[in-house]
RNA sequence: GGGUCGUUAGCUCAGUUGGCAGAGCAUCGGAUUUUUAAUCCGGUGGCCGCAGGUUCGAAUCCUGCACGACCCA
């Protein structure tokens, strides 16, 4: 705040209402007549902001007795429709009501075309002198970024484009901010992130993304419910956190003077609610996990979690291969997939390598049967943090090995059970446990088991990780526990992470291309 | 945490060897009744990310910091 500075030439109110920690909104509560030689500047965080003129026209509509902001606008086609009935339309002479931004003006001294944006399209309308009479003169007072709704009837320029003849418009909002550049629209990558509803406005392959992402998840959700699962909402704010392995936010709940945490999973709710009857359940859950942020990784991110009664993690992995066979089919279309420079072949079976053998293959001796030194030994020689803990150096020996090598969709299989606290042992194997990941250029998709629901056991693992000091856990969870102490029917388990999906599905580099207010550090004047 | 690159007008970007801060779009004034990146004429608009240093003189060179992108750990 102390960097703002206001050069004001002329009696105004301003109100400064701060919003949050980190940004300012400078708020106009009344606005006196400001004399025609008036200029009025902000330089706000050091940006300089040339909203003086609209200031202006702002208050010269208002002198004409216009409302700059009305309550509403009844609309009778969306831009779309327009383009879509034009055949119709055009004949008939029929009087339409739409409404939008203003993207570009085109002037004409007694005319102007316009070029109006809304959701599902842009069109352009015409506006005339001898049609709109004193309300041309109106036009004067916009700008490009306002809004304002339309009437009149549709035809076709001579050079061919549909557009609306304006019998009558109105100011739905005048904006006060001028818009980012028409052509080049906006670059910027920071400002992308940090202001997304400029970005929206600017890019709109931006917003078809992100209509796009909305789908993936119905699809999701309609995929799940198809197959008789019903969908459930667990806890966010945890007294335990568990069910992954992952550092949490916490807070405190002043009611109770006790500390809670963000959940990392929802895993060990959603297994309570197998132990009360349900048999299929999923969640589509926003979880929290105290780390760094890069290109594959956001604080907050989007999961699906699912759980099976009376299956295991074979069946798990059925389900996964149709979810994502038919996400690729439905949302993309496409059989081939590109990622970076990665062309990625969807094909049913997916193939699948077995943990243990590849990582051995890699190494070259059993990672099983190896005592501490000789694990250390190759972590140093893959420079691997020796402080870790013992599963997770092999983890990251296998991730650095074997999955980033992974392009093709791969189902790893049958991991060590040291690695895995929640996951119940191999029926062959009793040094792994079932399960599995599916992963797809290199990024792990998804994570499923057959889920542990020996309560002594699972007791026994929580009791190992504490001992590991490992992150995924600060106290064994008692009342999970006794939950499964009262019987959780055999069943599997997937979580899938829907950033990384849809990363994958669309071609998005960074994980911040599909969440839409990516974490970000503060800005700093 | 380390390295590389970037930060100049509202937006997109130039800026030469260190020598008056530039363009296009937006914006303002004027012309223009089927244009479409409309066109034509004329203007306004800069703490050159922040702080320090070198220098007669710094957007430019040096140091530190902030934020961002990419790579590595």
């Amino acid at each position: 705040m102390s960097r703002m500075m206001l050069k004001v030439h002329t009696t105004i109110y301003l109100r400064m209402v701060p919003t949050c920690a980190f940004h300012t909104t400078i708020q106009i509560s009344a606005v006196e007549s400001i004399p025609e030689s008036s200029c009025l500047t902000f330089r706000w965080f050091g940006i300089l902001l040339p909203m003086d003129e609209r200031l202006e026209k702002l208050e010269k509509l208002k002198s004409l007795g216009i409302e700059p902001y009305p309550y509403e606008h009844e609309r009778t086609h969306r831009f779309s429709e327009i383009i879509k009935d034009f055949e119709r339309l055009g004949d008939s002479g029929e009087i339409v009501r739409s409404c939008g931004r203003i993207m570009t003006v085109r002037g004409h001294g007694k005319t102007a075309f316009l070029t109006l944006g809304d959701e599902t399209a842009s069109l352009q309308v015409y506006l005339r002198q001898d049609e709109l009479q004193e309300q041309f003169e109106l036009l004067k007072s916009c700008d490009i970024g306002d809004i304002i709704g339309v009437e009149g009837s549709v035809f076709k320029t001579r050079t061919g484009e549909i557009t609306i003849l304006v019998k009558k418009f109105t100011v739905l909002c005048k904006a006060l901010r001028p818009m980012p550049e028409k052509w080049h629209g906006l670059k910027d990558i920071e400002i992308r992130y940090r202001k997304r509803y400029l970005d929206l406005i600017a890019n709109p392959e931006v917003r078809d993304f992100f209509k796009k992402r909305a789908m993936v998840i119905r699809l999701i959700r309609d995929f799940f419910h198809d197959r008789g699962f019903v969908e459930m909402e667990t806890p966010v704010l945890q007294p335990i956190y568990g069910g992954g392995t992952a550092k949490p936010f916490t807070t405190h709940y002043s009611a109770l003077d006790q500390d809670m945490y963000l959940r990392i999973a929802d895993e060990l709710y959603l297994k309570r609610l197998l132990v009360g009857g349900f048999e299929k359940v999923y969640e589509i859950c926003r979880d929290f996990r105290n780390e760094g942020f890069d290109r594959f990784h956001n604080p907050e991110f989007t999961m699906i979690e699912a759980y099976q009664a009376y299956t295991d993690y074979l069946g798990i992995l059925e389900l996964i291969t149709d979810l994502f066979d038919s996400l690729v089919r439905n949302a993309v279309g496409s059989r081939s997939l590109m990622f970076g420079e990665h062309e990625i072949t969807v094909k049913v079976p997916f193939q699948r390598i077995r943990y243990v053998d590849a990582l051995n293959a890699k190494l070259g001796f059993d990672i099983l049967s190896a005592d501490a030194q000789k694990i250390d030994k190759a972590c140093q020689q893959y420079g691997i943090d020796l402080t870790l803990a013992p599963g997770a150096k092999i983890d990251k020996l296998f991730s650095e090995l074997v999955q980033v090598n992974l392009i093709q969709p791969t189902f790893v299989m049958d991991y060590p059970k040291i690695i895995s606290p929640l996951a119940k042992k191999h029926r062959d194997d009793d040094r792994l446990v079932e399960r599995f990941e599916f992963i797809v250029c290199g990024l792990e998709l998804a994570n499923a088991f057959s889920e542990l629901n020996d309560p002594a056991e699972q007791r026994k693992r929580f009791e190992e990780q504490l001992a590991h000091r490992e992150e995924g856990i600060a106290e064994v969870d008692e009342d999970f526990i006794e939950a499964l102490e009262h019987g959780m029917p055999p069943a599997g388990g997937l979580g899938m992470g829907i950033d990384r999906l849809c990363m994958i599905l669309f071609n998005k580099p960074s994980i911040r291309d599909v969440i839409l207010f990516p974490q970000l550090k503060k800005e700093r004047s």
